[in-house]
DNA sequence: CAGAATCCCACTCGATACTG
DNA sequence: CAGTATCGAGTGGGATTCTG
């Protein structure tokens, strides 16, 4: 991996999981990699609007290194990349699908106390 | 929410669940108090070795002020805390478990690689 | 023991400009 | 379009010290 931020505990899984996917965006983008199969960086650089361009590289680029996404580049003109993931990319699926449903709830109940606010 | 670090897009579900547990120790805090119910300060000091004194009180504190967990303080001589978590904070049980679980299952590859590598 | 306060350096990360 | 290079402000976070 790319950086090995948390080493508390030799072979706590939690910190294992972490060293691949605790970079600040990397979780989002695998989700996406996950809903959408594959993705432009101009896509990802759309549907993320508050991640720079500079740090979507950066992590696209631990990512890729890490072996979790594959990136595809074609020659035509202008330049066109896109990115998929790998299998061991596919098998933190259930990892970000977790991660999916709890928001999802999270957000359907906020969004109710919100309208009862109003 | 202690501070929002995502919002590429509103109500993505992966980015709403992160902001509860982007923090830099907050998702093998909360794997720790999953696993040993209630935890002391010192112990979680002891445990994540490599997060200062400092990181686990401010983490502990969000986690805190989220709802994710629970402070009990003991006016005890020498003073004694423990933290446990929250309904709210176990209902991410199923994120950290799925992290685990991941974790656990790179670890045993990896450390088979290691022996073949010997 | 459990934490708050202060200090301060290293590094993160955004803004901008440039390249193939 | 898909990045890389450079720079500078802001902050994360460790070390240390102090309190109840």
């Amino acid at each position: 991996m790319t950086r090995r931020v948390y080493d508390c505990q030799a072979g706590c899984p939690v910190e294992s999981t972490l060293q691949f996917i605790s970079g600040k965006w990397k979780s989002v983008i695998l989700y996406h990699l996950l809903k959408e199969k594959t993705c432009h960086f101009g896509q990802l650089h759309r549907d993320l609007k508050d991640c720079s361009q500079r740090m979507l590289a950066l992590q696209l680029h631990e990512l890729e290194q890490d072996g979790l996404i594959q990136k595809n580049i074609y020659q035509t003109k202008p330049l066109s990349t896109d990115y998929q993931m790998t299998d061991f990319g596919k098998s933190l699926e259930p990892v970000i699908l977790a991660m999916e449903k709890w928001g999802n709830s999270y957000n359907q109940q906020h969004s109710t106390i919100e309208e009862a606010e109003l």
